[in-house]
DNA sequence: GATGAATGAGTCTTCATTCAT
DNA sequence: TATGAATGAAGACTCATTCAT
C-alpha cells in the first residue's frame, strides 16, 4: 500500500517538479503546456491536479528551491576565512558551478521570472538584488584591500560578471569538452583577472 | 493628398513593428498576444494583419533588422586598421553600445529566437556561431600580438564577454544613472582588463 | 471619360460576375472570398463594392442568368413541331450542350444555391421542378406516342437524367477530346436508348 | 463501471463523426462550423477536440469509411460468377443502394472532397479512377458478350451512369415514396435498358 | 491515486463590409 | 471609380482546470 520506499525514490510529486524544469526549460514557461509536463512524467494531465494546484504553482517551486540553493552558496562564502579576492574567487566559482549544475533550473530561474505573480515576483527582485548587493560588497571589500584595480566600478563589475554567469546554460551543453569544474574555474580566474586588471573608463569616451 | 508629415511620422507598418517590440519585450513572445499589440498601437486586433502575416511574422522582423545591424557593427570593426586589442574594445564598445540603444529590441532577439519558425532559427544560430567565431578571433589575434594573458582560453572569454552583454537590458534602466557611452567604455575597460590580467585555470581545481 | 467602347467590351460588372463564377467553380462559395474574386478582376477588394452589394449578391446573378437560359431552352423545345422522342433527344442534346458551353457556371448554378436567401432558394427549387415537370412531361407524351418501353418510370428517367447531365461539368474537361456537340449527341443517344429499351423494374427485387 | 449499453449506444466518438456527417451535408463543408456540429452532439465545440484532431479530420473520416464501404461493393460484384451484363445490373443496383442507405454520407463524399489536403485528395482522385475504370471494364465485358449495343461508348455511359447514381441523394427523401431496394432496381433497369439500347452518335452532329 | 471527459475562456486569424479620400 | 485602411464579428483551435468515477 505504500510503494516508496525512503531514500531510493524521490517522491511522485518531485518527479512532477523536475519535469516541469525540463519543459520549462525547453519550451519556455507561456510556451509549455501542462500536457507535456504530463507527458513526461508518464500521467494524464487531469492527473497532475493531484500533485499541483496550478501551472503557476510549478513555476514558484523552482525558485523557492533555486533560492535555498543560492542562499546557501553566498553563506558558506560569508563564512570563509580569507581575503575579499578569495571570497570572490570562490562566490564565482560556487556561483558558475550551480549554474552548470543546475542547467535547467538556472535557466528557468533567470528567464521565467516574469510569469511569477506579484508577490513571489517582488520576492525575486529582492533576492536578485541581495545578490547584487553581496557581489558589489565583496568586489568593494577587494578594492578596500587593495587587491582590484583604481578606476573599477564595482556595480558594473557586479552586472558584467552576473551576467556572464547567467549566460552559462545558454551555450554549455555537457557533450564532452572540460567539466564543469574546470571551467567553474575558468570563469573565476576571468573574474578575478578582471577585476585587478582593469583601467578606469573615462567618462564618456572609450578611444583614446 | 500627403498624409506624411515628414520627420515625424514613420509609417504605420513600423509602428506595428516598434509596438510589438515593446510588447515582446515587456510579457515575453509566447506570453503577449496580438491584442497586446493592438492595444498598443491604437486599432482592433484584427487590423493588425492588414500590416502583417502573423504573430510569429513580427518576431521575424526584430530578427531581420537586428541582424543587418549587428553585421554592420563586426563590418565597421573589421575594416578598422589597429592592433587586435583596440579592435576588441572597439567592438565591445559599439556592442554594448547597441544593446543600450535598442533594449527592446537587443532582448527580444536574444530570449525569443526559440519561437521563430525552423528555418529562421538556423539562420540564427548561424549568426550566432558567426558573432563567437568573430570574437575569438579578436581574441586569439590579442595573444598572438602578445597583448592577452598566456593562460587565457579564447572560447571562454568569448562566451563569458557575449554573455555579459546579453545581460545589458535586464538590468539597464536609462532613469538617470551613467550615460549609454560610459557604460559601454566600462564595459570595454572590463574586457580589455580582463584579456590582459586573467591566469590560466589550472585543469579540475580553482583554489590554491 | 466615358472608356466603354459598346460591343467590343463588355462592362466591368460583367467582368466582375465572370469572375465570380470561376471562382466560386474553383473554391466553392463558401471557401470563396471577396479578395479571391478581386484580384482575379484586377482591383481591390474594397473596390468590388462599387458593383455589388454583397457577396450574395454575386451568387445571385449568376442563379438569374442562368435561368432565363435554361427557360430559353426549354422555350425552343416546345415550340419544336415534333414527335415527342424528338423533342426529348433535343431537350437532352441541348441541355447538355448547355452544360459545356457553361461548365463553371452551370456547376456553381447546380451546387450552390443552398447559399441563396430564403426568397430565392425559392424561386430555385419551383424553377427546379419546372424542369422537373417539363422532362416528365416530356417522357409521358413519349410513352403515349408509343415510343418508350412500357415499364418504365417517368419519374425515375426523369431524375436519373438530369442528374447525369448536372454531372457534365465535374468530368468534363475541354483538354482535347470529343466536342462539345459530339458528347451532348452521344448524351442525347443514350437517353433515347434508356427510354426505348428500359424493363420495369419488379417492385422490391433486382435480380432474377 | 461499465457504461456501453451493448447494442444500444455507439461510441461518443462515432457520435460526433456522424453529426459532422449531418452537418456537412446540411450546410456544406466550408459553411458548417465546428459549433454547428458541437452544438448536435450536446457539447461545447472545445470539447469536441477530445475527440477529433481537427475540422478537416472530421471531413477526412467521411471519406475513410466510405472508400471501404465502396471497396466493398466492387469486390462483391467481381466476384460473382454470372454474365458481364448481370454484374453491370448488380453493380449498379448496389451501388444506388449504398446511396440511398448513407444518403448524407454519399453527398459529403462526391461534394466535399475538394476541402481535403493534398494528399487525400489525390487518394480520392485515384479512387474515382478506380470506379470508372471498374465500370468501363463492365460496359465493355458487355459489349464483348455481345448484351450491348454496336455504338455504345463505355467511357460516356460511365459518366453518364456514375453522374446520374451520384445525384440520388440529392432529390430522395425517404419521405413515403417507393424503398430504396425499388429505387436502386429501377435505376439498374435503366442502365442495362441504356446499354442494350443506345446507337451510336454520329459525329458532331445530332439530329439527322 | 489516476483517468476520461468536459468546460469555458482565450488566442490567432479570416473576412465581408464600410468609408474617407 | 478606385484605394487604403479599418472594423467587428465569427471561426478554428488550445489549454488550464475541474470532477465524477
Amino acid at each position: 500500500m505504500d510503494p516508496t520506499v525512503v531514500g531510493t525514490r524521490q517522491s511522485r510529486r518531485d518527479d512532477v517538479l523536475d519535469a516541469a524544469i525540463e519543459v520549462f526549460h525547453d519550451k519556455g514557461y507561456a510556451a509549455a503546456s501542462i500536457q507535456d509536463v504530463a507527458e513526461r512524467v508518464g500521467v494524464l494531465k487531469g492527473s497532475l491536479y493531484y500533485y499541483i494546484d496550478s501551472k503557476e504553482d510549478l513555476l514558484s517551486h523552482v525558485f523557492d528551491t533555486s533560492d535555498e540553493q543560492s542562499r546557501a552558496i553566498m553563506e558558506g562564502v560569508t563564512e570563509m576565512d580569507a581575503p575579499a579576492l578569495e571570497k570572490l574567487r570562490s562566490f564565482v566559482y560556487e556561483w558558475s558551478l550551480w549554474h552548470l549544475s543546475n542547467l535547467e533550473r538556472a535557466s528557468v530561474y533567470f528567464r521565467e521570472w516574469r510569469h511569477l505573480d506579484g508577490r513571489q515576483q517582488g520576492a525575486v527582485r529582492r533576492k536578485r538584488r541581495e545578490y547584487e548587493g553581496f557581489l558589489i560588497d565583496l568586489l568593494e571589500a577587494t578594492k578596500a584591500e587593495g587587491q582590484a584595480a583604481a578606476g573599477l566600478d564595482p556595480r558594473y563589475v557586479c552586472f558584467f560578471t552576473l551576467s556572464a554567469l547567467n549566460g552559462l546554460p545558454s551555450w554549455y551543453r555537457d557533450q564532452g569538452g572540460d567539466s564543469a569544474e574546470y571551467i567553474a574555474g575558468a570563469y573565476a580566474e576571468m573574474v578575478v583577472g578582471m577585476v585587478r586588471g582593469t583601467a578606469a573608463a573615462s567618462r564618456g569616451r572609450v578611444r583614446g
